[in-house]
DNA sequence: ATTAATAATGCAAGCGCTTACATTGATAGC
DNA sequence: GCTATCAATGTAAGCGCTTGCATTATTAAT
């Protein structure tokens, strides 16, 4: 045991290995700048102290972090899991690290988490979906942080965007239910509120619907949380209808995933009585029985992409570019002909 | 636009409301030791600056920071996901924030992590399972941050830990499994090496082989990766044996959501032909088909008891205590008696 | 050898905040 | 009315690091 010996700093080091502690810094951030020999007895020393740089202190002098912040609207299922793998895969690539948060899609909590992370020091923001108070951007603007938003894809807007077309894609995909002979709709949606995907999702069925020369007001629309029960517990709803849809296409797959849950305990046959589509292409609609037709969406892709243009942004070398990411239908066993045709 | 403003600090409110800096921070972290009028006066300089305390310069001061780390060795599956978000929303509730990184199951990687997060200022670290380099937990030490293991149980080890029992959980299981009359056994375990808690269920099944006569040497072992695929890929290796075993006991959900799939896809039927048991029961248990027979892990409980713990070890208000959750078999549809018997 | 240029290192001023201690103002007891 | 007490606030010393600038050592060129 001994003395309480607490944790060494770079003066200790330095100390240590008999230079100033500009020297230290020098070899720990930008060992070029040092001579080799120098080098050596410096590092030397960083280990037998078993010396950790402090990092408050080092955001505190030079500004910089090298951290970079991820408000997700929710852990709790996969549907953000791969692309922020990836994102922080590359992100660790380029040299930054990592911090995610959470707000349970609730724009109150997701403002608190933005505060947070930026008094944290964060270099940038990752945001996902547009949809936003003006006042968060402008706070943003004058702490000097970029943002990139992503998950969705907007020319439009005015801030850079790295994402895919949530209407286009579940367009496409609503055009394969109607060309399969669906008449009887109906959607389960997330949450449109505050959520430009779940919107752009619902407007790419009624747009499919519109061009299908069918009247969108009979499209049957349920709005509810991403979660396996609420999606079950919409299914279970919709099959209480009369007349019965004849497919159920979901804002993702993870509702879809309680869709087809729900329809085997009520014994109702997938795809031959009901279709049912996802999106997203997560893990899940391939392990769900029967598999689900869903739109793929290069999470990976997306996550890398966003990774190197925000870092790129936080560098200076970018002012925020807008890049889309393309998806595709993907054709599994959930959507088959409605049965009075089959 | 104007001026380029940029970030208020604590100075620019003290100038703003008239007083000093010292004053500002009081009305911050305690307010009732400032008078009324003032307080108002500061706050009001608070909301029209917007201001957000610089949290490097709050940690440096203060050597405190409220923020829990904590290492798991995977985001990329449920595995953690509800234990960590129970855990998350008790710590916030007693005031903390929590920093997550994942380590991918590499010790080499956790302990980058662990120096990571005590850079950042962590007051108080949550660790997955027991093993680890001693010298870890001295690095630590010297640091003065209290650590706290969950999702693993052991009243013999030297450091607190919030979990359950896996060798008796699996055990259970496994009894269970075996009195339903199979006696070709086969087990697709996590990766053993360096992980208490995939030691322990193994050892949970051999423990149940004893006590029920049977010869432990007869049972196969694939280890693999936490991942579907990987289960998938190891049941097919496991129904390629001749003879072919009767049950496959799988590490957890994941793994066991990959070999039911797998089965479909071989035609193989479960349970009738072969039965799968999972363990934590997470989401995916109950949405595969057939649903998992697994054991059921209270995560929320253990995040919840967990955070109260290390946020009671990093105030001084317990030298960490080792707290045992209790697990309970779930009986769904995977196991079944083996098909020469029913 | 001498000087100019350049590389290596040291010096010291902060970064924005907390907090021990000093100071001031108010309240109360005599 | 005067001093002892205590509450409210101010003063200023760091916390551990980075970095612009100053200084010294090295190398190249004349």
């Amino acid at each position: 045991m001994g003395k309480t010996r607490s944790a060494p700093t770079l003066n200790d080091v330095a100390k240590a290995a008999g230079v100033s502690t500009a020297t230290v810094s020098r070899c720990l951030n930008s060992p070029d700048r040092v001579i080799e020999a120098t080098r050596q007895r410096v590092m030397q020393a960083v280990e037998s102290l078993g010396y950790t740089p402090n990092f408050a202190a080092r955001v505190m002098a030079a500004k910089r972090s090298f951290t970079i912040g991820a408000i997700i609207p929710t852990m709790d299922n996969a549907i953000f899991a791969r692309g922020l793998q990836a994102f922080q895969d590359q992100l660790h690539e380029n040299g930054y690290t990592l911090l995610v948060s959470s707000s349970a899609y609730d724009p109150e909590a997701e403002r608190e988490q933005i505060r947070t992370l930026v008094a944290r020091g964060a270099d940038g923001l990752l945001l996902i979906g547009h949809a936003r108070d003006a006042e968060i951007y402008e706070y943003l603007e004058r702490h000097q942080i970029p943002s990139l938003v992503a998950w969705s894809y907007d020319p439009e807007a005015q801030r850079p965007s790295v994402g895919f077309r949530n209407t286009d894609a579940m367009c496409e995909l609503a055009r394969s239910v109607i060309s399969a002979g669906h008449r009887r709709i109906a959607m389960i949606s997330g949450m449109t509120q505050g959520n430009d995907r779940a919107q752009g999702r619902l407007q790419g069925v009624r747009q499919a619907m519109e061009e299908g020369g069918l009247d969108t007001s009979d499209l049957k629309v349920i709005e509810t949380a991403y979660e396996i029960d609420k999606g079950a517990e919409a299914f279970a709803q919709l099959m209480d209808l009369t007349p019965r849809p004849t497919v159920v296409i979901c804002g993702n797959d993870v509702l879809a995933a309680g869709a087809v849950h729900e329809a085997r305990k009520l014994g109702i046959k997938v795809p031959e009585q009901v279709s049912v589509t996802g999106f997203d292409d997560i893990e899940l609609a391939e392990i769900v029985s029967p598999a689900l037709t869903t739109v793929h969406v290069p999470h990976r892709e997306m996550g890398r992409k966003a990774a190197c243009e925000l870092t790129a942004m936080v560098e200076g070398k970018s002012e925020g570019r807008t890049i889309c990411i393309s998806t595709r239908l993907v054709t599994r066993d959930s959507l088959a002909m409605p049965p009075f045709l089959s």
